[in-house]
DNA sequence: TTGTCAATTGTCAGTGACTGACACTAGCCT
DNA sequence: AGGCTAGTGTCAGTCACTGACAATTGACAA
C-alpha cells in the first residue's frame, strides 16, 4: 500500500472532477442537454481526453453506480452460507444500504448520487444502459448463488431464476423510488423490503385477500 | 374496412422494405457495421426519409418485436379470469409462440426474425435497447394482471412483482437461447416452459437436493 | 542533476447518427 | 383541371466518438 505517485494522483483527481461535474450538470440541465465538450471544458480538459477517462458520454453517469455494485456483490459473498439463496441477497442489499454513505462522500456526495439515480430511472437512454449493466451484474450474482449452494449454474436453472426474480423487484422498487416525491435512503430501504415481503405471496397459483 | 389509398400502400411498402432490408444487413454484417445510408440506398430512399419512419436506426430493429409483444398483451387479455396470474401469462406466452409464425411471415420471414432476436440479445446498444423496451410492456402487463384480480396496482405490489419475477425469467431464456447453438422456435418454447416450472421451487427459503 | 523513456494530453480531421428548414413532387379531392 | 397537403429530397448543422500525430510531463536510471 504504498502511496501512489503524482502521475497517479494527478489522474485519479481529473477523473473524480470529471465525474463530479458531469453528475452535477446531468441533474441540474439533464443528460441530453449536456455536452461533452461543456463537461470537459468545465474541468479544463480537452474533449479527447474525457474520452480517454470515458468510453461514452453513459458510463461517467455510472462511475458512482459502479462502486455501489461492486459493494453489494462483495457484500453478497461474505454473506454466511447457512443463509439461503434469497435471504442472502436480501440482507446484501439493505446491509449495502446501510453503509452506502461512507464509501461515497470521497468522491461525490450522497444527495448527488441519489439524484444521480433519479436521472438515470428517467433518462431513457440511461434507464436502457441500466437495465444492461444490470444483467450482466446477474450473471456474477448467478455464479456466487450457485457457488454457495453448491449447483452447476448451467444445469440447474434455479440460481439464474432466483436472481433474475430477486432483480426484477429491485428493478420495480427502483423505478418507483425515482418517481417518488421523496426519495431519501430511506425509503428506498423500506420500499425493498415492503417488496420483497411480498414476493413469495405474488407467485401463489391464487391470491385472496 | 375500405382499401387503404395508393399513398397509403406506397407508403407501407416503403417501411416494410425498410425492414426487411434494415434486418436483413444487420444479421449478416453486424448492427454496428451497417450504416443507415446503406439502408436507405439500398431501399432508394434518402437518409431523412428513413427517419422520417423510424425515430432511431435501433428502432427498425424492433419493427417485428413490436407487433410480437402486441400479441402477447392481447393474448393474456383473452385468458380465461379463472386462471392464477402466472398460470396466465405463461399460457399466453406459449399461446404465443405457437402461431407467431402466421402473423409475421406477411412483413419478414420467420427465419430472419429468429435471427434478428439474437443479433438483439448479442449487441450490446440493442440488448439495452430491449430491456428498456421490455419494463414499459411490464408496466401494461402488471395494469392487465390488476385488472384481472381486481386489486389497485398501486395499492398491492403483487401485480408488479408477480411480472417483474415472469418477465425476469423469460429475459433469462431469452438470453440463454441466444447463446445456444440450435436456436428454433421450438427450443425457445422448451427452454421457457423448464424455466417457469422451477420459479416456484427457486424462491424456496433453502434448496435441498 | 540530467537525460531518456513512456505515459498523458491536446489538436485535427473524419465518420456516423440525427434534426430543422425549405423547396419540390405527387396523390387526393372538389 | 387545379388547388391542397402529405411525403420526399437536399442541405447545412450539431453532437458523440475515433484514429493519428505531435507536444508535454512524470518516472527513473546514470
Amino acid at each position: 500500500m504504498t502511496v501512489p505517485g503524482l502521475r497517479e494522483r494527478k489522474k485519479q483527481r481529473t477523473r473524480d472532477a470529471l465525474v463530479r461535474v458531469a453528475l452535477e450538470l446531468f441533474t441540474t440541465q439533464g443528460f441530453d442537454r449536456t455536452t461533452v465538450d461543456e463537461i470537459a471544458d468545465a474541468v479544463d480538459v480537452s474533449q479527447r481526453t474525457f474520452f480517454r477517462y470515458f468510453a461514452t458520454k453513459e458510463d461517467v453517469a455510472f462511475a458512482v453506480q459502479q462502486m455501489v455494485e461492486e459493494r453489494f456483490v462483495r457484500a453478497l459473498a461474505e454473506r454466511p452460507a447457512e443463509e439461503g439463496p434469497l435471504d442472502a441477497m436480501r440482507n446484501a442489499v439493505l446491509g449495502s444500504w446501510d453503509t452506502i454513505g461512507e464509501a461515497i462522500v470521497e468522491v461525490v456526495p450522497v444527495d448527488l448520487h441519489l439524484r444521480t439515480y433519479q436521472m438515470i430511472e428517467s433518462t431513457p437512454a440511461l434507464l436502457a444502459a441500466h437495465l444492461r449493466r444490470s444483467t450482466e451484474m446477474e450473471e456474477t450474482l448467478a455464479q456466487l448463488i450457485a457457488e454457495r449452494e453448491g449447483v452447476d449454474v448451467d444445469e440447474d436453472p434455479r440460481p439464474r431464476i432466483a436472481v433474475a426474480a430477486f432483480s426484477g423487484v429491485m428493478r420495480v422498487t427502483g423505478q418507483l423510488w425515482g418517481r417518488s416525491e421523496n426519495p431519501t435512503l430511506e425509503s428506498i430501504r423500506a420500499l425493498t423490503e415492503h417488496y420483497l415481503d411480498h414476493l413469495a405471496p405474488a407467485l401463489e397459483p391464487h391470491w385472496r385477500s
